[in-house]
DNA sequence: ATAGTTTATGCAAACGTGTGCATATTTTAT
DNA sequence: ATAAAATATGCACACGTTTGCATAAACTAT
């Protein structure tokens, strides 16, 4: 029977009206009369009718569909955050179009484009790493977007973003190390996300400085020079720890749990127990970090949250209401790989 | 000047033609004049034109659209199936629309009804849990479907179906343990994926059958009976560890990696020494087994590829070439949670 | 009874594209 | 020079909705 789609139209010549009164009548519009109403209603049940989203967001010039796009989505971050996402967006009856740029802002670019011939009324991007020119782009396709943790430094009125405080989230680690006794603290860091990275950097030389400290160059590690756009933060952890290792550094701050656990890999291998020989950080608070040996203390940013407020950023922005800029405050989650500062503290090689 | 959008109706008229002209001229059709297609599409570009994907699908109908429903985002093993779906899909030029079920199968119809409206050209399911009913349904959409790893036992000739070979994987397992030396093997089962659940338990029986060994009732270790659904299956394995301790099993095939996190934990907390005291051996292979203490013996689930043939799956089925359902063998993954077994090997507690 | 009001329905245009068919123009062949 | 063929363009409909406006029918008030 139910050969293929059945349209308002097919209703109507099956209820001998006009296509308008199958329309209002699924509305459930005062024009309609209670009875053709029931008819109508009673009749598309019967036939199998199902709405056609396509025409509808042709006519109401409303997709309720939003874009997002992420850097990666095998990495546990932006699963939360697009978890965040979808929740939200799912309760507010807008589906999600997700796409991934794999942290190349031409593909970022590109899709963004896709998004915007599809005509989605919104988009979120997670760590975007537009440029300047992509930034006026955007700006001329005129779709209301949040920006995640966004990695420009570039601010627009136009165009809103959402983020976890770095400056914070490392002085609290700093001040967690100092108040260990450690003195000689290190950054390790990735180059995957510039903007986090620089501020995280940042904020560790002045927190560093502030308590007296003249931090040494050689106590801030970055990815090899080479730009080698590096998959995988732990890798790179794991690669760069070494160098690490050769200063006199007692602790290490990690730009992220990943590299984090690449560190502690590292020292695996090396026969480094942490936290006795070693305090690691991380930052992030990925559902990892509590499994790994020993846990990891780490920033926690707050990722189901981000994704949640910025959707709902979005939501605002297309009732055009009243939208402000977010800066969330990261917390502490004082875990087991950071301990107090001894002096016997002869890395034991077993 | 770029005031909203411009339509080929518009650059119709600033170029004297009709929009028919304009819209061959785009497609480059040959009926076309090589000098007035080159005039149009410079209009075009200058005018700032972005053809319309709604008002494309709907002439077409064809939305280059495929929905992806996944019962969780948060979880590893899901994350690395949608990046192969979103690698093919994209490189198809497919947008891929996401939806979370929360392993809720009235969620997932839901889900699938949306899709439904919005004309999706493919679905692509993970683990669905989707009843006789749903199905029957599923089949009257008529929208060509993939099922990864599916929940339900039924097979029709109209859905495709892409799996992991479950009873190999515990075979592999089951192998590896008993060449380890062990007799007294145990299974720690979930129940989110209630099929391969089943069908792993079923391998893991048979096989150690197989060997001579009779399994014990107590051996095989499943969630409450409360129908709880648990939200989370470290804590799953964390808490039914103790129950397994209890029996004599040297050791323990777990449901999945995450299982296998959990028991850690609590043979952590135990001062059980792993794989000294106990064996664990996980299933999946997430990205995480590797970075555990001790790294994870896992079976390994080709994930990313998972992904990846369901959507060239579902592209075959898009045009209408033939499709045979997949299964997918497993591999063995051996890393330190598993050892011989050995006499002394009473847990010591530090 | 008639004018005015309310109620219920249909007409037609619009959203932006794609395309079969008719037609106007140019080119080729005789 | 004329007919036939090839080339280039426009018309009009289709895809499936929503909605302003016109209108027909029924009801109310004097």
């Amino acid at each position: 029977m139910r050969s293929q789609h059945i349209s308002i139209q097919d209703i109507a010549l099956r209820a001998g009206v006009s296509h308008s009164t199958v329309s209002r009548a699924l509305h459930n519009s005062p024009l309609i009369s209670a009875e053709v109403r029931e008819r109508i209603q009673t009749l598309a049940r019967e036939m199998g009718y199902v709405p056609n989203a396509i025409a509808r967001s042709l006519q109401n010039q409303r997709t309720n569909t939003i874009g997002l796009v992420t850097t990666s989505i095998s990495d546990p971050f932006f699963g939360d955050v697009v978890k965040g996402v979808e929740e939200i967006a799912g309760a507010a009856n807008l589906s999600v179009v997700l796409s991934i740029s794999h942290n190349d802002p031409t593909q970022e670019m590109g899709i963004i484009e896709t998004f915007h011939q599809r005509r989605v009324d919104g988009i979120i991007i997670a760590s975007s790493r537009m440029t300047t020119g992509d930034m006026k782009r955007l700006k001329d396709i005129r779709i209301p977007t949040v920006l995640i943790n966004s990695q420009s430094d570039i601010f627009h009125d136009w165009l809103r973003r959402i983020e976890v405080d770095d400056q914070r989230g490392v002085q609290l680690a700093v001040e967690h190390l100092l108040a260990l006794g450690h003195r000689a603290i290190g950054y390790l860091g990735s180059e995957g996300r510039p903007r986090s990275n620089r501020l995280r950097l940042r904020a560790y030389k002045e927190s560093i400085t502030q308590a007296g400290i003249l931090p040494r160059d050689d106590w801030m590690i970055g990815p090899p020079d080479h730009e080698v756009a590096q998959e995988d933060d732990v890798v790179l952890g794991k690669t760069l720890l070494p160098r690490m290792l050769a200063t006199e550094v007692t602790a290490i701050i990690c730009y992220n749990d990943m590299v984090a656990v690449g560190a502690l890999l590292a020292c695996r291998e090396h026969g480094i127990h942490i936290p006795e020989a070693l305090s690691i950080i991380g930052f992030d608070d990925i559902a990892m970090a509590d499994y790994m040996m020993p846990p990891l203390t780490t920033v926690h940013q707050p990722k189901v949250e981000l994704g949640r407020i910025a959707t709902q950023m979005l939501l605002d922005l297309l009732h055009s209401r009243p939208v402000e800029n977010q800066l969330l405050s990261p917390t502490l989650k004082v875990r087991a790989s950071t301990a107090a500062y001894s002096l016997d503290r002869v890395p034991d090689l077993d």
